[in-house]
DNA sequence: TCAAGATTGATGCAGGTGCATTTAGTGCTG
DNA sequence: CAGCACTAAATGCACCTGCATCAATCTTGA
């Protein structure tokens, strides 16, 4: 009950910690460099813009973006800070409250969506086949055990979940 | 200019961010579980420990983790502080130093091995055959663009690069 | 040889994150 | 309906990180 990695899987586990670091680097960089918020941002106003309308229980963008709850709480206050939603009362359950998209927060979610998304390009994208981009979602899968569904068609916007 | 990445580069790039945090965070409970420090701290001693004498400059410690100089600055102190490495005043560059790992700081990196190899083992080793743990390798690869160098041998121990 | 520039390492500050706890409200059970 | 366990969200604290900057020293080239 101590068996010890092979020499390949422990390759495999440097290479995605290192690829990883190197590839999410550069691509916050990018967004950095053109004036956007960090990734998390994009996230949860991704999420909000596509609940039903426009709005979400907290929890359930903590489940959506598996992130801990403090960590939800807090960035909602940022984007909140911003303008970028809003806190509504929940009335079925005083304990709660629901947070609203803006609509400063949905423009801001489609321009970011222009620089992420040439950032994906550009660092993964353009480096993978289509086929081997499929083979090394397969691979990765495995590790994860199923971390959800296919992304979205023509309007298509990834979402991360650091 | 504007190229969009495809479907599959997109999707590729989600499962690389949440795959790793999940891989990543799952081995970084198993150390702490077990009484260990940060992988970081094993990273750090892991290099001493191979050096010439189990000494370094902080700048080749910083190139070889690939963290920024602050970071490794402040590593060092903890490292310090613990007792498992001390600093030593380097001669031929007054505004440099060596850092050198004390023997409890070799010990801590072996004991830490055990740990750190069975979550390999287990988040990753266990999820994939060998086969597949090298074709998951050169995917990875080419996002990085050459990472460094295979991985060690018999006494073998994995560094990772956050 | 000496001033300009590069390099080494430390640090103050602002912000982010994890952990534990708090506050408030819900709902089940006896 | 009283008590108790549970869930939703916020927050105080310690620590960690990034950024900018500093002080000290080295290197260089006119």
């Amino acid at each position: 009950m101590k068996r010890k990695p092979s020499t390949e899987a422990t390759a495999a586990w440097i290479r995605l910690m290192r690829v990883q670091t190197r590839v999410l680097d550069a691509v916050e960089q990018d967004l950095k460099k053109a004036g956007f918020p960090p990734l998390a941002w994009y996230d949860a106003l991704l999420e909000l813009s596509r609940a039903p309308s426009g709005e979400l229980r907290p929890v359930e963008l903590e489940r959506q973006m598996l992130i801990p709850q403090y960590s939800t709480s807090r960035l909602i206050d940022r984007l909140v800070d911003e303008g970028l939603a809003v806190r509504r009362e929940c009335k079925v359950d005083k304990r709660g409250q629901f947070v609203e998209i803006t609509e400063s927060g949905r423009e801001l979610q489609k321009k970011m969506w222009g620089a992420y998304s040439a950032a994906i390009e550009k660092h993964v994208g353009c480096k993978l086949s289509e086929a081997d981009a499929t083979r090394l979602c397969g691979l990765l899968d495995r590790l994860g055990c199923s971390c959800g569904e296919m992304t979205s068609p023509a309007t298509g916007e990834g979402a991360p979940a650091r």
